[in-house]
DNA sequence: AGGATTCATGCGCAATTTAC
DNA sequence: GTAAATTGCGCATGAATCCT
């Protein structure tokens, strides 16, 4: 943190001060506030370790959750000049240790961007994503979260509903105890949740890489934006995802991608139904229309959420977009049905 | 005893480094 | 710049241990 500080006073001879750390703010953990003094404002500081490829609508999303626009900071020990224009065009201040910064205070102005990162940027400090949002883990923690009395179930149960291997389960449990997830021993033999929206933050930021990334079958596209209307899901044991299953569950969005959890042995019936042709690369495809095999053991369709993808799945679905509309749709979802 | 939980081990994947 | 080798890590497995 202090090394970003530096960096940002050298690149631009701005000073910020450090009004205070790992700062409650209603029931809101945040990791710093910090004073500009040229512009007399203080900002709500989001550290994060930064991976070239995080999943950037969540952290957008979590930013404008935890402070009033204009009013939070984003602190990473890199953000490629990529990122830095996303977080820009979506008003989201940041600095970096490498010096790269964006900053609208007026009357400070401030973006500097292709300062390229340290070779060994040192890990430790930084927040590490530990078991339970690997791969394994985060069938784990959705299943806890699709269904939360499995805390206190058997391991063999667990195991069973979140479709992973028994010893696995001890592993995630004991890392969402020790990251403060999960409470042991309250009552005897009983864990329960803490910090619940936080967990399901953690899950919804490391969804598209570390579980939809390897779920995924194929992408393809349409020129038809109602292709979807007329297709009967049913006959294919497939579920709506994404921006479909967003406007089910919300009225509140016309359909431009589609995300499809289906069946590896059904896609090919299902492509020759959908119409739907490959992806060319190069061009901007008007719908683009993603093949995810499911992950989450099958549990039984009820009524006017049939054919759709658990909320929480919708809902990181619309995050990873960051697309500004999906954000807002997204956090519909999560009052209507995720709390 | 019998099920619940933890532990030790090796496998497989993937990222990183080295050789070509 | 590409291919091969290495390393490291997360995971599943199955047996050992714990608990009731």
């Amino acid at each position: 943190m202090n090394e970003a500080i530096y960096s940002i006073h050298r690149e631009a001879g701005l000073c910020l001060d450090v009004v205070g750390r790992e700062v409650k703010k209603g029931n809101r953990q945040l990791d710093a506030t910090i004073r500009i003094p040229e512009a007399d404002t203080q900002l709500v500081v989001e550290i994060k370790k930064w991976a070239p490829h995080i999943n950037l609508g969540a952290v957008i999303n979590r930013m404008n959750h935890i402070a009033e626009p204009g009013q939070g900071m984003l602190l990473a020990d890199y953000i490629n000049p990529n990122m830095g224009e996303r977080l820009r065009e979506a008003h989201i201040q940041f600095i970096d240790t490498a010096g790269n910064a964006y900053i609208n205070q007026p009357p400070v102005y401030i973006y500097i961007k292709g300062n390229k990162p340290k070779v060994n940027v040192v890990a430790g400090a930084w927040d590490k994503t530990g078991r339970a949002f690997q791969f394994t883990g985060m069938r784990v923690v959705f299943a806890f979260l699709r269904d939360k009395n499995l805390i206190n179930a058997p391991y063999r149960q667990i195991a069973e509903q979140a479709q992973v291997a028994l010893g696995a389960v001890g592993w995630v449990i004991r890392d969402l105890v020790a990251q403060n997830f999960l409470l042991e021993g309250r009552k005897k033999n009983q864990r329960e949740f803490a910090n619940l929206d936080r967990l399901m933050d953690e899950w919804v930021e490391a969804y598209p890489h570390k579980l939809k990334a390897k779920q995924r079958i194929a992408t393809f596209t349409t020129g038809d934006p109602g292709w979807w209307k007329a297709i009967d899901f049913k006959k294919f044991g497939a579920l709506w995802g994404g921006e479909i299953a967003a406007a089910r569950y919300t009225r509140y969005l016309h359909p431009k991608d589609a995300v499809v959890y289906i069946n590896k042995e059904y896609m090919a019936k299902f492509l020759k139904t959908a119409r739907l042709r490959k992806i060319v690369q190069d061009k901007h495809a008007a719908h683009r229309v993603d093949l995810i095999e499911p992950f989450w053991r099958k549990e039984k369709d009820s009524g006017k959420t049939a054919g759709l993808v658990h909320p929480l799945v919708a809902y990181a679905d619309l995050i990873e977009t960051g697309d500004p509309r999906n954000l807002e749709t997204a956090n519909r979802i999560r009052e209507e049905y995720l709390r």
